[in-house]
DNA sequence: TAAATAAATGAACGTTCATTTATTTAACTG
DNA sequence: CAGTTAAATAAATGAACGTTCATTTATTTA
């Protein structure tokens, strides 16, 4: 994604200059896109035509080519940018938690259930291209690359609450890919329930997941002790 | 689906009988089916044409309208038998394993990572539907309804040895969710790494991830003893 | 106010697709 | 060996698609 920049001076003695035009040109832009994700989410990849979308975003056919080239590219744009928000989102989480694993992990699991990361659209999206995934090389960069990142960050942070807690028994990566897997669930629960998705319970659950194995760290708040019984050691 | 049922001897007196024709009928009828699997695995869901499964076939365009009437019937007949066949061994497992919780997970693990239920082709076929189930209510009830019945045993499962096993800092659910998505992980490396994926490293893992929670039930093998460390209380 | 430029439109084109129809091939019956 | 039926094919049909392009509309510059 490249940014558009202004060459000249705006707003020069109250008269419009060009970056008016520039401004309507990239709202269109954006809602083309925009469109784009709710094309995709209400009909998923093969549902989604040019004119769907065009019809979605208000515009002209023609128009959605103008901007994007080709339906293709639309269709990688449309991808990156719920990978690009996602992979911020979850970048600015872990150097906020700082090199506390426990506030880390926390904070991942914020993000993964984060409803502006996690929208119903925006998981939609990702599991339609998911499914694309096997056939198109494009997009298994793309979900795979995203993907890794996020389960080695886990893993990394698992070993280390393991190490300093002395978890011996526990294995680093059995438990970041169970808890990996368990957002996962959530999200394709998010995709089939939408808006009535409960995040609270969901992020008790990811809790408890963690108090299970990290009874030390992981303390059972008030929020999720509806079910807290005795401690174990 | 139904079964087809042969309602008369075959092969009787070294003379061929309609039988010949109808096992016939039913070989095509297979092999569309498979070349069906075979090209949603390659191509995905939207690449998947007519033309290209009768190519994979072996048979003409009008064959596979012939055998199935439509595309869409065929897609679902497609995802039925892969469905179906997970459903199957799934049910056989549990029975075979009694009402052991122990026997009964690792027999659930069995399954999820036995090569002829996940092989490559069916699990990119699950995985290229739940892209589409958001879209097609039709997609969504067969992946979905099969998810959950998965889902429902573990949990119970996971329930039965906290009580008996007094792991009463455990929640069921969590844990549950958890392994189910430790093992959707594992089918989505199967999708990526196609035939290298290794199955029993994949297995360690399972092993360890139930290990780590229930260190009395899941005493760690030989096999995947590779990292144990000192017993927790 | 006029000229120039950018943005957007919508009809038309060529292609691809699922499905239908007509025809051929093969198998079984008496 | 005819006669009949089922199975499979190949060609044809029509709808839907992405993309192109000549034209119109809106905005900026002179």
């Amino acid at each position: 994604m490249q940014a558009v920049i202004n060459q000249d001076g705006t707003e020069r003695r109250g008269r419009r200059s060009r970056a008016g035009t520039q401004r309507n040109h990239e709202r269109t832009h954006a809602a083309i896109l925009d469109a784009t994700i709710r094309t995709i989410a209400r009909h998923s990849l093969s549902g989604t035509t040019v004119q769907r979308v065009a019809a979605e975003a208000g515009v002209s056919v023609g128009a959605v080519i103008l901007h994007y080239k080709s339906k293709e590219a639309l269709l990688v744009a449309a991808l990156d940018l719920v990978a690009e928000d996602f992979e911020i989102a979850r970048r600015e989480a872990l150097s906020k938690a700082g090199s506390d694993p426990v506030a880390a992990l926390t904070a991942l699991i914020e993000v993964s259930l984060n409803p502006q990361v996690s929208n119903p659209d925006r998981v939609a999206v990702w599991s339609a291209f998911w499914g694309e995934a096997q056939a198109r090389r494009v997009y298994l960069d793309r979900v795979g690359t995203l993907d890794n990142a996020y389960q080695n960050d886990l893993t990394g942070l698992v070993q280390q609450l393991i190490e300093t807690g002395g978890y011996r028994h526990l294995d680093a990566e059995a438990v970041a890919l169970g808890l990996a897997g368990l957002l996962d669930g959530q999200w394709q629960d998010i995709m089939v329930s939408g808006e009535t998705f409960d995040r609270q319970r969901a992020h008790r659950v990811a809790q408890a997941y963690l108090a299970g194995l990290f009874p030390n760290e992981f303390a059972l708040t008030a929020a999720s002790a509806s079910f807290a019984g005795d401690k174990h050691d």
